[in-house]
Order: C-alpha cells, then structure tokens, then sequence
RNA sequence: CGGGCUGUGGCGCAGUUUGGCUAGCGCACCUGCUUUGGGAGCAGGGGGUCGUGGGUUCAAAUCCCACCAGCCCGACCA
C-alpha cells in the first residue's frame, strides 16, 4: 500500500511512483509503455519548454515518415552497426511479403537528410535547421519505464550548414542554450556537460556531447545529446551545395531529448512521499482541497481557484469529498503538486486556508502554515517560488556533494558506488575506460578541467588537460 | 542459446506435496449508513474457461504429456 522508501530498495521505489502517481505502466508488448493523462501532461508540459526554446535558435518543426527502407540504414556502415541489434524490421504489408523490408525508425538521420539532399542546393539555403517530435522504437532487452523503453517519444533536430565550425557551434548552442538551459531552468536538474569519448559517441557522429545528470541513488542518467555528425550523412547522401568557389558537402548535426527526462525528474527530486515537481514545470501547482462537503466551503474554493487562475496559476478544486482527507493529500503529494491549500468549515470561519508545500513532506512541522485568505494570492505564489527553489538548491546539494575527484581506477570503483568520479583524462585514456567498463563503470563525458564556465566544451576528447565524469548509468 | 522459477478475478497471493463437497484471502470495485483537519468504519454485493491442448480417474487448480507466455541468473550487446 505505501511506497517502498528510497533506501529499502530504490528501483523499486521508482516502479512504485510510477504506478502510484498514474504517470505510466507497461502495454501489451515487452517493453512498450502507455503514459497515462498525468504522466503526459507532465510530458506536454516538458515539450513546450523545449520547443520554443528550439524554435528560438532558428529551427522550423516538420515530420518524416515512422517507416524507412532499410537500404537507407545501410547507407552508412557505423550508423548501421551501431543500430542493427535493435532494429524492428517490417517484412509484411498488405498480407504480402515486402519486396524491400521496411524498418520503424530508431532515429531520422537517413530519411531526413534524404530529403535535405533534395532541398539543399544553394549556400542560400543554408543553414537548415529541422526538428521533430516523434515517437522511436529500438528494440531492448532490459525495458524500464520511461528510462529505456523499446518505443519511446522524443524530439531529433537535424541541422545542415556550410562549414565545420558553424556546424560545431550549433551543436554546443543547443546543448548549452536548449538542453542546459531547460534541464536547469525548468526541470532543476543540474547536469553535467560535456564530450562523450569514442567508445560512447553516436553511431555516424565526429563528436558527441551530452548532458548527464546524477540520479539520488547515484547513478547517471544521460538527458540529452547533441552531435556533429561531419560530412559521414552528406557524403552518404550527396548533400551538396554551390557557391562561387564550386561544390561542397554540407557540415551537419543531430540531437534528441527524450521521454527518458520523465526518469530524471522523478530520480532527481523525488522523495518517500513520491513525485516532486518544480513550480515552473508541475501542470497542476495548486491543488485547493474541500476538506467537507459544505456550501460554505465549497463556494471559498471556487473563489480562490478563481483568483489564483486569474493571477495566472495552475489549479485544481478536489471536491471528491467521499474519500478522506488524509487519503487525498497523500494521493496529492504522490503525484508531486507543489502547493496545497486544505479549506474546511474551520478555516471558512477564520478567513484562512491551511497552505501545505509538498517539498517539505518530510518535514510535516515545516510543510504547514495557515494562510490569510485576504493575501492566498501571494502567499500561494511566494510558496511557488521558494517550493522551486528548495528543490533546485536540494538537487544540487545532492550533485555536489555525491561528485568525488580521484586519483586512480581503484579509487573510480570504490567512488562510483555512491556517486560520480571525477578524473584527469590523461591518467585513465581508452584502456582505463574499458577496464572500468567491465567493472560497469563508464565515462559519462569530458570536461575541461578548468573551464571558465562550464559551458566551454572540449572540441576533441585528445585535448590535454580533460576530466573524466565517471559512473554507473542508467 | 544454457540453467532455474512462475502462470488461479483488475493487482498481489494461498490452495498443488497427500486429487474430493459451492476455489479462498488481502487490496481495488459497486450499494447503503455513519464519517471527513494525514492513507475511515460497519453491513451487504458483483466479478474466476485456475495459461492452452490432450491424457489418467467415479472425480483434476491439484497427477502425467506436449505446447505457449512471462520472470530471474548466465551468455551476448551497448
């Protein structure tokens, strides 16, 4: 009936969230998943952010086909070997055996630079900035909801410039000014970026960079990526352009968050109480609960929910009086809504509300303070806001205090157990990477070891002087 | 691919060893009443081809055979 706490067990912790909170659970076939109105509303809500902030950079939305023929996977050998294992190949259609198999998308790189080969043929129409929102299948072994499904939603931009270097800044401007951004500024996870090494890179790319943020079990979870891809697709797919100097192939670049952000959340913030969204993201922020079916009461809730709705916030009224009240702040708090105002006859009388934040459900003393309903307004939107920051500043508390620098491969293993490691690159190299491999460690990403800020990305995992981000991940 | 385990109402399980009367229990669900300030109580109620097919038997959830599905470990892959 009640959660399983973080510490008994933490996967288990996690299914019950799912479950309880009704964000999603398992279809039909092995490692397919419904996400369930709740679950997507947080989803939704996720896209929007994205999304402008994509379309800030210049890119335009459009959708591709989910079938590709599998002679366009072929096209481009590391790309294939990376994705054949998991691949979910059509071989009927129409009750008829297909001459040509048809493959359901792991991602778009071929058929979309496909149609870029068609459309590119001036430096004029460069750079060519596309993105969509997709669903994506690559058929796994070791399903976890939302975390690594065999089907899954995502966004894939595809972009196509005229030099290397224009190509790389866009790579770095997304993750930094896209992904970085809307993970630390609306999600409140703080992540780590960087250059994934070349046992790590996507399949097809020059260089891959990332954003990897620390679960509270202390594991990694990738939340985003971005690529530059080089000429590999252009070449592959004769995507050229004139200029007065002649013809050249395009310079490209890939990225994609997906629904596996859904995991970071819940891991990230997430407590024995459940879910626990920021303010800025949560689509429902208030919840006002009628505490007893009474006129009075029922009237009160109505106006505050006005009020509050007026003042731009998103609520709710829980008029489901038959269950208890106990019952449904727990079912509330569950599902991760940042504020609850609890209305009953008492507080009618009063002229209060009792106004609960759901970060600090551990701390019941805390969590509770009486409101006056002449200023619920402010109270409700000051609580918002110290609710987001609480668990922003909580979150990187946790980031900081779980990342351990070492000094060797032994130190890496013993460090990775609780949280990340941190090592100068030079020190480990290709064969420490794989001896921590083995022991299921990986390299998260590389970083300079003393950017000026963190945004500064290595252009190349052979600079002198990286950091090794090492972990057990997801 | 090898080894182990499990299939019983929406979910979780008992019952199988030793065949036997109408297949039980918890949660969930429905109805009524009393409740409602941290997971309400009482009473009543609905819901099951016991994974599938075959066999043994007076009688099979239970024993036998085959098949199917799922889970765990190993291998493989990242």
């Amino acid at each position: 009936m009640a959660l399983t706490s973080q510490s008994k067990d933490f996967p288990k912790w996690y299914q019950d969230v799912v479950a309880k909170a009704e964000l999603a659970e398992g279809g039909p076939v092995r490692g397919t998943m419904v996400i369930r109105p709740y679950g997507y509303s947080i989803w939704e809500r996720m896209q929007a952010e994205v999304d402008v902030r994509i379309k800030a950079t210049g890119t335009q939305n459009a959708y591709f086909p989910l079938f590709i023929p599998e002679e366009y996977l072929q096209k481009e050998a590391t790309h294939l070997e990376g994705f054949s294992p998991e691949l979910a190949v059509v071989t009927y259609g129409g009750g008829k055996e297909l001459s040509e198999p048809v493959v359901v998308r792991p991602t778009s790189e071929t058929i979309i630079n496909s149609f870029i080969a068609k459309w590119v043929k001036s430096h004029r129409d460069l750079p060519l900035k596309l993105n969509q929102w997709a669903n994506v299948v690559r058929w796994e072994m070791r399903p976890r909801i939302f975390l690594r499904t065999t089907e899954f939603l995502w966004q894939e931009g595809h972009t196509a410039h005229a030099t290397e270097e224009e190509a790389w800044d866009f790579a770095v401007q997304i993750l930094n000014e896209v992904y970085r951004d809307f993970m630390e500024g609306v999600l409140k996870v703080p992540v780590f970026t960087g250059i994934k090494t070349e046992a790590e890179k996507f399949p097809g790319a020059t260089h891959s960079l990332a954003c990897e943020a620390m679960m509270k079990d202390g594991k990694a979870l990738q939340m985003g990526t971005s690529h530059a891809l080089g000429q590999s697709f252009s070449k592959m797919f004769n995507i050229k352009y004139l200029d007065k100097d002649g013809e050249h192939f395009v310079w490209q670049t890939s990225w994609g968050v997906s629904s596996r952000m859904m995991g970071g959340l819940i891991m990230t913030h997430g407590d024995d109480s459940g879910l626990n969204i920021p303010s800025g993201l949560a689509p429902i922020q208030v919840v006002i609960i009628v505490v007893k079916d009474d006129p009075e009461v029922l009237e009160m809730a109505d106006k505050i929910s006005n009020e509050l709705i007026e003042a731009g916030v998103r609520v709710v009224v829980d008029t489901s009086t038959q269950e208890s009240v106990g019952r449904r702040s727990v079912d509330w708090e569950i599902k991760g809504i940042p504020v609850r105002l609890e209305l009953g006859p008492r507080d009618v009388k009063e002229n209060q509300a009792i106004l609960v934040r759901r970060d600090l459900a551990q701390n019941k003393d805390l969590a509770k303070a009486p409101v006056s309903l002449d200023d619920v307004v402010s109270k409700t939107s000051d609580a918002l806001l110290e609710a987001e920051e609480q668990i922003a500043k909580a979150a990187l508390t946790q980031k900081n205090e779980n990342t351990f620098p070492v000094k060797s491969i032994d130190e890496a293993l013993e460090a990775t157990k609780t949280g990340f490691a941190v090592m100068p690159w030079d020190d480990l190299g290709a064969s420490g990477e794989a001896v921590l491999l083995e022991n299921g460690v990986s390299v998260r990403c590389l970083q300079k070891s003393s950017p000026e800020n963190e945004r500064d990305l290595p252009k190349s995992t052979d600079e002198p002087n990286l950091v090794a981000i090492l972990a057990r991940a997801y």
